[in-house]
RNA sequence: GCGGGCGUGGUGAAAUUGGUAGACACGCUGGUUUUAGGUACCAGUGGCGCAAGCCGUGGGGGUUCAAGUCCCUCCGCCCGCACCA
């Protein structure tokens, strides 16, 4: 190319030339190689809502840069990317805009397919998957068969939580502080016969195996700690009086037993059902509960309440000791077993219940140095541990063995046992929605529940429905439930709730190391070869729903057969959020940053010159307006200087603040880096020629250099700091821009050097970098091309600055031969004009040496 | 309330096992080039001080030859769970 047509990199033209190219041969297409060592990197797959966000712009890069640079490391790279698509937004545009969710989708991932690509993500397209499509969901439909029959799947009358605005079932994990997650409406308790699956059997193991995941976050393993929430315990059978009947309670503090002064009950728990058919202050009090249900009032005000039921039971040790029976508000029926005993001095919620109906406070636990005869309990219950006192057979003993001894006591008499509890509940999987797959089971009036015969699979979404008004629409429609029972071919009905769209990403992951094969299940060898995923990168707002589900799916889909794993991804990353300042103007609107500018130091509007409020950087968000679209930028810089923004200044699990300066920042990087390379060619040495001997001092000092970076970056790259790989080939940039001389050896380092810093920049800016690989003379693709090497015995600097210390402060540096020995270095420290005068007249007590890093003389 | 994390220049951030605090950038200041703006290039940039030097990693205390890093304590911010017996 003439050099003088242009001094700037026009990203538009070259980037698409090099997506071109990278499509036509073909370049991220993968096929299992047993030969090869496999690398599986995902990005969760986004839900179509029509157009990339930032959110997405970060993901996509950061894994993109995983592929990337383990392509060039020599592994066989599996990076696919396909469509959660199914959804209630898709709904709710069908009733908005009268256009059908089916097309409404299959548009949205057009338009997102378009976007993506101008990415520049080696993804293999080949693989590529939608969700709502039967070619998808017939896989799934047959899982939950296969469910049915390793007795994973139950259907069960239960109290859910119902989002009154969606009209629709939510599970445990959608519920966020008593709102629905994604509707924001207050959820109420309702009862329906709904599908579930036994998360719950695999609790334990799920619990256990979070320690295996060493390459996940602490922070989300912990997450999914408190969420499966284990406890230990026991279950206590209480006599009720003048039935023959028992009362079940779970307890923490079976210590505490001789300090009960009551029993309790749920709203909703059988006896308490029971009593309300004759008693009207009963029934009432629970409706109201069921009414008020997880509400962030009923929370807040926390208020214990409950009615005496007249009933009463026997303490277990202590036939003359009688407990009442309330119902009471603040007793979870979908924990332990709806029922607790009440101990007042060492909890704080039955102390304030206590109060509030005069029920006698004993305190059984006395804290370490204090004399049992001054006990009182006040309004704080004593939860810590102790000796126990007023407890006969237990006194003297502390919590722990005291525990033990209640246990195996309630045991001999057959009066309760040893019991773990989950706060983990099963997972709730009917939704009364369309746009969802179809859940395979027909309800006949004589034959029951049957699934649907697996050749009749898929069980396919009928197109003409009508989503207008409230309820199920597929419950709705005219003919589409009609069907003839499989076992006795009597009219009957399919089921029309459809999955939680949970239920297609807990294995979306396993279809994509297995995409060929069309009949159902999986392909084995594809998806044993493939699996794990090897790194997963997404957001910390799945933490527990969707890795959680996607740990228990993938151990069912073992116990049905179709994988060997037990655990999907091995490595997890979880970014941060892109976030950016929000403005507003004089009436409060939100403003787009597109809307303002700087004027004069000041922001004002863009059109009226108006003063604009700067608020504080939040997450970016349709609702505050404090959002840049991707696709602006892509056109305005090109894709590579968005991707480098993206990782330069922050690490990928912090938040990232999307400024205008620091995009500008670098756009001038990329425009700096394209004309190192084709402002004057003739500066370096020709492909392949040999390294020149001797190198000057300030060319081999920049070929060590460049090894050393390689050998940084590398590093870097492997632990995911894609801020600091940045910075480091920046330094080697400046370097490199800062190298004089024109002889052969200094050509030829050059050479070395840029070449070293585009295969480094590869993964982070692939299209200038091929760019610039082929403008140094390379024939073959940068992407074809294998990661550089270091030479070990290049990469440690020849000498060394070392630092001197006088009483640790700083007062000297001095240059040393690496691995200097410690008298040389001393004496050489001492020789210091600067480190004499700080000594003075003292004497040296003693010395202390850190080769290559620092010498304190103590005095 | 319970559990966890974080606090470093004007800003985003670096800093192996405790061993030269502030790499790399953004911004800012001064200068050079350009018809001009932008770009590019050169120099400077933690604070105080003319300087020698002193002070600096949220506050206070401790361990150590040496502390951003370890320990104690207080303050502030963020996240998760939340009547889980």
């Amino acid at each position: 190319m003439p050099a003088a047509q242009a001094t700037r990199y026009n990203a538009k033209v070259t980037e698409q030339k090099w997506q071109q190219e990278w499509d036509r041969l073909e370049s991220f297409r993968v096929f299992e190689d047993s030969a090869l060592p496999k690398y599986y990197v995902l990005e969760m797959f986004p839900y179509p809502s029509g157009r990339i966000h930032m959110g997405h712009v970060r993901n996509y890069t950061l894994g993109d840069v995983v592929a990337r640079y383990k392509k060039a490391a020599g592994y066989n790279v599996l990076h696919p990317m396909g469509w959660d698509a199914f959804g209630l937004p898709a709904e709710n545009a069908a009733k908005e805009n009268k256009v059908h969710p089916a097309k409404w989708t299959r548009e949205n991932i057009a338009a997102m397919r378009a976007q993506l690509k101008t990415m520049g993500l080696s993804y293999d397209w080949s693989r590529e998957i939608s969700t709502c499509e039967p070619e998808y969901y017939k896989h799934e439909q047959k899982m939950f068969l296969d469910l049915m029959r390793e007795n994973l799947v139950y259907r069960k009358e239960s109290w859910v939580n119902w989002d009154p605005l969606e009209d629709t079932v939510l599970a445990n994990e959608q519920v966020i502080d008593g709102r629905g997650w994604r509707s924001g409406a207050l959820v109420e308790k309702r009862k329906l016969s709904q599908w579930f699956l036994r998360i719950t059997d695999y609790g334990e193991e799920l619990l256990a195996a979070l320690s295996t995941l060493n390459r996940w976050p602490d922070r989300v393993r912990l997450m999914q700690e408190n969420w499966i929430g284990r406890s230990e315990g026991a279950h206590i059978r209480f006599d009720i009086m003048g039935r023959d009947e028992k009362l079940e309670v779970y307890t923490t503090r079976p210590d505490t037993l001789f300090g009960a002064s009551f029993c309790a009950v749920a709203a909703n728990h059988p006896l308490a059902l029971s009593l309300a058919e004759k008693r009207d202050d009963i029934r009432d009090f629970i409706q109201e509960c069921n009414r008020s249900g997880t509400s962030e009032a009923a929370i807040e005000t926390a208020e214990k309440r409950g009615i005496d039921t007249g009933l009463e039971v026997r303490h277990p040790f202590d036939d003359n000791k009688i407990l009442p029976v309330y119902v009471a508000n603040f007793v979870l029926m979908e924990y332990g077993t709806g029922a607790i005993f009440g101990c007042p001095a060492h909890d704080q919620r039955d102390l304030d219940f206590a109060r509030k109906y005069g029920l006698p406070v004993v305190a059984v636990v006395a804290g370490k140095d204090i004399d049992p005869e001054t006990i009182v309990i006040g309004n704080d219950a004593y939860s810590d541990d102790g000796v126990l006192i007023n407890s006969h057979f237990l006194n003297g003993l502390d919590v722990s063995t005291a525990k033990a001894a209640v246990i195996d006591r309630l045991e001999e008499i057959g009066a309760g046992s040893r019991a773990i509890n989950y706060r983990l509940r099963d997972w709730g999987v009917s939704r009364q929605r369309y746009w969802g797959c179809p859940i395979p089971v027909i309800h006949c009036l004589s034959c029951g529940i049957v699934p649907v015969p697996e050749d009749q699979l898929p069980v396919e979404l009928p197109e003409d429905v009508d989503l207008s008004g409230a309820g199920n629409p597929l419950d709705k429609h005219p003919t589409w439930k009609q069907t003839p029972c499989p076992i006795c071919a009597r009219p009957a009905v399919r089921e029309t709730d459809t999955f939680d769209t949970f239920f297609e990403s807990s294995w979306y992951f396993a279809r994509f190391a297995a995409p060929h094969s069309d009949s159902v299940g999986f392909e084995k060898a594809a998806a044993d070869y493939w699996l794990p995923v090897d790194q997963y990168i997404g957001g910390i707002e799945h933490a527990v729903l969707h890795l959680l589900y996607s740990r228990f799916f993938t151990r069912a889909l073992k116990q049905c057969g179709y994988l060997k794993i037990s655990e999907p991804f091995a490595g997890l990353m979880t970014q941060g959020m892109v976030c950016h300042r929000t403005f507003s103007d004089e009436t409060g609107r939100w403003l787009f940053p597109a809307e303002v500018k700087q004027k004069d130091g000041a922001w004002v509007h863009k059109d009226t010159g108006q003063a604009v409020t700067v608020g504080r950087t939040e997450k970016m968000s349709k609702s505050k307006r404090n959002v840049v679209d991707p696709e602006t930028i892509i056109a305005t810089y090109g894709a590579d200087t968005a991707r480098l923004f993206m990782l330069s200044d922050s690490p990928p699990d912090r938040d990232l603040e999307w400024t205008d300066a620091g995009v500008e920042g670098a756009w001038r990087y990329v425009n700096r880096l394209w004309r190192s390379v084709f402002t004057n060619p003739e500066q370096f040495s020709d492909v392949g020629a040999a390294l020149p001997c001797p190198l000057s001092d300030e060319a081999r000092s920049l070929y060590r250099m460049s090894h050393r970076t390689i050998a940084e970056v590398s590093r870097d790259l492997d632990r995911f700091h894609f801020n600091k790989a940045v910075a480091r080939v920046r330094e080697l940039t400046n370097s490199l821009d800062s190298l004089k001389g024109g002889g052969p050896d200094t050509a030829w380092v050059k050479r070395f050097g840029w070449e070293t810093v585009v295969q480094l920049m590869g993964p982070m800016m692939p299209h200038l970098a091929e760019e610039m690989w082929q403008g140094l003379g390379h024939e073959t693709l940068l992407v074809d091309t294998p990661w550089p090497e270091y030479d070990p015995e290049l990469i440690s600097e020849e000498s060394v600055e070392v630092a001197v210390q006088v009483n640790g402060k700083l007062r000297a540096k001095v240059i040393l031969p690496k691995d200097c020995d410690q008298s040389a270095a001393e004496k050489q420290a001492l020789a210091i004009e600067s480190i004499q005068k700080a000594i003075k007249d003292k004497t040296v007590r003693k010395m202390i040496y850190v080769p290559n890093r620092i010498v304190n003389v103590v005095v």
